[in-house]
Order: structure tokens, then sequence, then C-alpha cells
DNA sequence: GCAATGCGTTAACGCTCATTAACTCTGATC
DNA sequence: GATCAGAGTTAATGAGCGTTAACGCATTGC
């Protein structure tokens, strides 16, 4: 079907290819500061050539953060419905199951979480308030965890310490030197003690 | 001996005033996006008036990135020489001078926080060099005062949370509004309990 | 009084860069 | 085997914008 070998990953289109190298530019150098002649070289093509699937340089940006911003709140959701029905269904494991995806996003997707907080007022408003209103929404399932677990609470501190964590686990994208961190499971581990830890102060 | 008055505070000088609407309008809208028109504008003379003043627009990003390197790392030596010698000189009191500065920093100087990690690539080689050897020095500073306090902790692990804890301290200023936070010392106590759990949760 | 200097102004220049135009080539489809 | 669509190419266009030129005008120091 496809064009070469059953291969279990399917092939990546174009399209895609162009998507992970301008996540990959405009994270490393700002969306100001690469040029579409740039990004088409990435793929092997010529500037001009990417208007073939994209009407501009915008429309890849905006695909990129409504994308990111799409799946943070469809895995947010999912682990709210799954952690009241199959699993044990505690708020501590919810947040646990929070915690652990959102590791995952930031360690696996580290261009995309640099986009998503550095090029947001790029976008046109129709995007941009978009973009806004799924980042709300995430927030607010984040919020209603926390303070299912700790309902002592006050919900504005709840909203604060919530961007606080996500400015923790956001921070290893930054990281000058990527290289230096421990291994991913180390990693990954440390952060979550560290937003573990940060939750449990915000209560106390 | 000033224009007017025998203020208690001295008039901001011509320079002053357009770094600090530089800053602002940086944070807002990115160095790229903004253009030295509406900067000019922002201090009530036009565009090229700036040429007196700064040799080019790169030269106000690197004033304000390099200025705002250099003072966190004052604050912070600061802290541990007075530590060490006038008060209590635990390294307990230690970490919690440190937060606290930068906390201080982060809630007053909003833009220059923003601007410190998201135009850093915009700078000339040798200016960017300067401003990341600022920025390790004083990451070296922390992770001293931590490894201090929590000798157990393995260096890469606290490098690891020091960025981790910069990320959770800066993350008011992303906010998108900011007037919804609670009342500064309010905001200014719960950053500081989210640090140090977060530091204790890592040397658990 | 009168150069000199500091601080502005507006107009022009020139470069970068996203976008569009005008073609070309390949490979299905009927 | 002709046609058509998809996916590229290079060349031109045009706007935006940082920077420089050329000039005005106070204020200051001699």
């Amino acid at each position: 079907m496809s064009t070469h070998a059953a291969a279990r990953v399917a092939a990546p289109t174009r399209r895609e290819q162009i998507l992970r190298e301008a996540a990959r530019l405009f994270a490393e150098r700002g969306f100001h500061g690469v040029g579409v002649d740039e990004i088409g070289a990435a793929v092997g093509i010529s500037g001009p050539g990417l208007y073939r699937h994209f009407p501009g340089k915008d429309a890849m940006l905006a695909e990129l953060l409504v994308g990111i911003s799409e799946r943070l709140l469809a895995g947010g959701k999912l682990r709210v419905t799954e952690g009241g029905a199959s699993r044990g269904g505690s708020p501590d494991a919810l947040l646990d199951a929070l915690i652990a995806g959102h590791i995952d996003f930031a360690l696996d997707d580290r261009p995309l979480i640099t986009l998503h907080d550095r090029e947001l007022d790029r976008l046109r408003d129709t995007d941009r308030k978009r973009v806004r209103q799924l980042q709300r929404q995430y927030v607010e399932v984040w919020v209603e965890a926390v303070r299912a677990l700790y309902p002592s609470l006050p919900e504005s501190e709840a909203r604060v310490t919530v961007h606080a964590v996500f400015g923790l686990l956001n921070s290893t994208p930054h990281l000058t030197r990527p290289e230096a961190l421990p291994d991913r499971t180390a990693t990954a581990a440390l952060l979550h003690r560290l937003a573990r830890g940060a939750f449990a102060a915000a209560a106390s």
C-alpha cells in the first residue's frame, strides 16, 4: 500500500517532515529568525516549494501550536476519565498520571514545548484565541485534580501552583546542553519527584 | 542640580527610559516583533533618534541581557558572602536568601526575566557567550548552596533541580493576566514554599 | 556673541524575506 | 499515448525595517 516495506511505522508524509523541521528551527532561532528557504532546505526542497503544502509560514506555526495544545488537553482529559474508571481512581493516582504524561511530552517534544510559550504572540488573532482556550482548559484539568487531592488549597493558589509546576516540568527543553542530562528515565523520575514536592508544599 | 524638585529618586535618564520601554516591548512581542520606531514612540522620540543613545537595536538587547545576568549573579554572590559572615550562615538560611532574592527579581522585573531565556539567541556571539557564562556562574552558586544543604544529592541532579526551580520561580511573568495573581507578598510566599518543597523532594 | 555639542527631525537607502508568477517534470489515469 | 494533477524549480515582486544622511536648533563654555 505504501511506497516500500511493510514497515511498522508509516513513512512520514512531506507535510509532517516540514512540520517537524519547522518546529525544530523555530525553537532554535525563533519564528522570525528562520526563513522559509531554511525550512525548505531542511527537508530537501527550496523555499517557495513549501507553498504547495502550506498557505504560508504563519500557517505552519499555527498548526504546530494548535496541535500541541490539543494533544496536551486530550491527554489530560483521557487520564481523568481513565483514572475515574479503570484505574485506582484515587486523586493521588490521577495527579501522578498527569505529571507523568506531561513529562513524557516535555522530554519527547522539546521543540514544541519551547514554541508553546515563546511564539504564541505571532499567531493570527483567531488562532491565538483558540490556543489560549485550549491552554486554559488544560490548566483547569490540573487545577481540579490538585484540589481533589488537597481540598484545603484555595483555587487561586492552586492555579498559580499549577503554572509554576508547568514551568518546572518544562525547564529541561530550555537547557543549553540537553546531553548533560542524566538518562531519560532518571530525569523523568527526578522531575516527577520535584513536581510532587512542590504540590505537597503548596498544600502545607 | 537636576531639572526640578529635590526629588528623592533621580530622574531617569533618556537612556534608562529607552531601556525600560525596550525591555517591555521586547518581552511583549519579541525582539524581531518590535520596530525601532515603536521603541522611539514609547519614549516620545522618533525611530532614528534612538541612534543618539545606542549604536543599534542589537545593542539595546545586549545591554539588557548582560545587565540582568550581572545583577542576578551579583545578588547571588552577595548573599553567599553575607550568609557566610554576618547572618546565621546556615545552608538553610542561604538557600532561603537565594530563593527570596530571585523571587524579588522575577516579580519586579518581569519583562527582563522573560527576555532572559527567550531572546538570548539574537545576541552577537561575544555578548551571548558573556551572558551564558554569567548564567552558568549563577547556577553554580545555587548548586553549591543546594549541595551544602543536601550533601547526599548528586551534582548532576542538583543542577537539573536548580534549573527546574528557576523555571518554577520564573513562571509568573509568563502568566497571561498577571493581575489574576494574589497580592505580591502572598505570591512570593507561595513561590518560596513551592521552591523549598521541590528541593526537599529532590533530596529524598 | 559664537563655535561646538547634544539631541532631535524627516527623507532616503538598501537589504532581507515572505509571497507570487511562470515554467518544468514526473507519474498516474482513462 | 494523451492528459491532468501534484510537486518542484528559479526569477520577480513588494513590503517592512534597520540604518544612514542631511539638516535644525537649543544650550553651554569661552
